[in-house]
DNA sequence: ACTGGTACATAGTACCGCTAAGTAGTGGAG
DNA sequence: CTCCACTACTTAGCGGTACTATGTACCAGT
């Protein structure tokens, strides 16, 4: 992936899937599916799951283990209350930068 | 400052320096002042200066050193050629990070 | 002499996405 | 029945970037 995307999407990433998350449990495997259908054609694997376990680890999410037609038993993660106070307060802080990237691009000083 | 918005600048600080400097010479101290008085009151001066040297030796700006009537000299930097294509690609990735997001925002899944 | 504003520098830390490799289960092709 | 492909999750190590904390240096006003 590029180097650009791969910083930029430090800090936003865990808001993607946490809004992802909102109403549609899911668990790993899917995301990565989801998120490469959204457009994020690179992200690797092995960053969704440890993602997955970071914010399990913040209590932001329940899990759920499924068993599966196909392959080891699923994780499915669902957003809890927490969660949703975190998404929140992210959805605040993209706000705040994405207004700002938008004047400075307009040529704002 | 926030965790969130900590992670979040990473890769959008080094856009924001360069989109701050395009027509626009501007010297580290300068730069940090800006940024403030733009809304980002909590970046460290340490993180710009570091920042500076980073983008320097990426080549990205060119850089020239004047005295100053108070304190040590400055070191005025401008964006070249080269920094103005990393801008662009800038924008380039913002853009579509910004798109992807704004349509999560409105539920589209 | 001291304080505060100007101006730059840097060592150490933490966080997060990536690379690379592995484990494990199922099903189909040869 | 063996191998391969797909499903599904895990983890060790790396690299890049912002932060903390501290230091250096120069000047003005009290």
């Amino acid at each position: 992936m590029g180097r650009q995307m791969t910083e930029m999407l430090k800090g936003t990433l865990e808001g993607i899937v946490l809004a992802l998350l909102t109403g549609n449990p899911a668990y790993g495997y899917e995301i990565t599916t989801l998120l490469r259908r959204q457009g994020f054609t690179e992200i690797a694997e092995g960053t969704v799951y440890a993602l997955l376990v970071r914010i399990e680890q913040k209590g932001l999410v329940d899990v759920e283990k499924r068993p599966s037609e196909k392959g080891p038993p699923r994780k499915v993660y669902s957003l809890n209350e927490q969660g949703e106070k975190e998404l929140d307060e992210f959805w605040n802080t993209w706000s705040f930068l994405s207004e700002r990237l938008e004047q400075l691009r307009k040529g704002g000083k």
